[in-house]
DNA sequence: GTCTATAATCAGATAGAC
DNA sequence: GTCTATCTGATTATAGAC
């Protein structure tokens, strides 16, 4: 049995609002109504507007470095750890499109200390990337021009989805995955 | 000579406001101050901040549309055609990336009216990529299995920088809209 | 750990002088 | 068409009772 705690509530209450409405555009009131509290509950529970947004930032960044950092791991076949990593990476900010558009959306509503701490989850992202390209190319089977240009393009796939991703649409997270995993392997692959 | 109005004045002073600190967190004050007029000024040469979101953002949708609409009639050879769409509509992103974000990113910000005139632009994009996948696999030149998921594939690469490309960093806005070219090419080309 | 009440500030929009 | 001054209501965050 799982005991979802008051901070807990609150931090998903916030997910929700950030989400729908933005940082900017949610309130501390909104936040504590959607989780069931007053207002001033907030603040027994977190420092601020600002530290809430942060707690969902990093824990949804460190979620996504954790997908693509097991996908990498996951093969060594270029092509295989290619299309899991594009697969599972698209397949994260389909599945978790709200925090995803959290931690892409609200990036610059960070402080400047969160944001740089932040920052180290996703240089960490787009280095997992390219090394796996470089090692593609290295061993013959990937046909490469610009290393790290296509790892961010790769990356723009899924992280695009947050964008417009609503479960329950005309396609589902599975099928978008898929084909950006294909789409992949035809950009990268050595013909 | 150009003569800037006091109204165009303040479109591009919510331009520069709305791109940097998104609508919601854009106050009138800004964007008059911006401007150098007083907070009162707004309302003689708009009739709210949602009305000059409007306005910015159906510009925008127009701009893009005409230059992908331009780009698929470049050509009738499907190759070259595919090349120049996405070449011309990811430097269109790159070129207007402050723009490209209100465009993009506020969406959800419009009245329900304004929304829906928008939305017009949005699917016309949509469907000249997709038209013009449609007839390169007609000619036999392109092999595409999902056409109106690599469409909306292509279009996300332009899309996407949005979300962090500035003037004058480390990739100019011609390199990536190559590269993107490069990439469409070789996810579409029937080998 | 929850609440009600409130402080202090700031928001969008308008009135009316010049 | 510009300004200063202001209305009305909302906002983040805190104080203090229970």
């Amino acid at each position: 049995m799982t005991t979802i705690t008051a901070r807990e509530r609150l931090i998903n209450a916030a997910i929700e609002a950030f989400a729908e409405k933005g940082f900017a555009g949610t309130t501390t009131r909104d936040i504590a109504s959607r989780a069931g509290m007053s207002p001033a509950a907030v603040y027994v529970h977190h420092d601020s507007k600002e530290s809430l947004l942060f707690t969902v930032s990093i824990e949804g960044h460190r979620s996504a470095l954790d997908v693509i950092t097991r996908a990498a791991a996951s093969s060594t076949d270029p092509i295989e750890r290619l299309r899991s990593m594009v697969y599972d990476f698209s397949l994260w900010h389909a599945d978790n499109s709200r925090v995803g558009r959290i931690v892409q959306y609200e990036y610059h509503a960070l402080s400047d200390e969160h944001r740089a701490e932040v920052a180290t989850y996703r240089r960490s992202i787009e280095k997992t990337m390219q090394d796996a390209l470089a090692d593609g190319v290295d061993q013959g089977v990937l046909d490469v021009d610009d290393v790290p240009g296509t790892a961010f393009s790769l990356l723009s796939l899924g992280v695009d989805l947050v964008r417009w991703f609503e479960p329950g649409g005309s396609r589902s997270a599975d099928q978008l995955a898929s084909l950006h995993a294909d789409l992949a392997v035809r950009m990268a692959r050595r013909t």
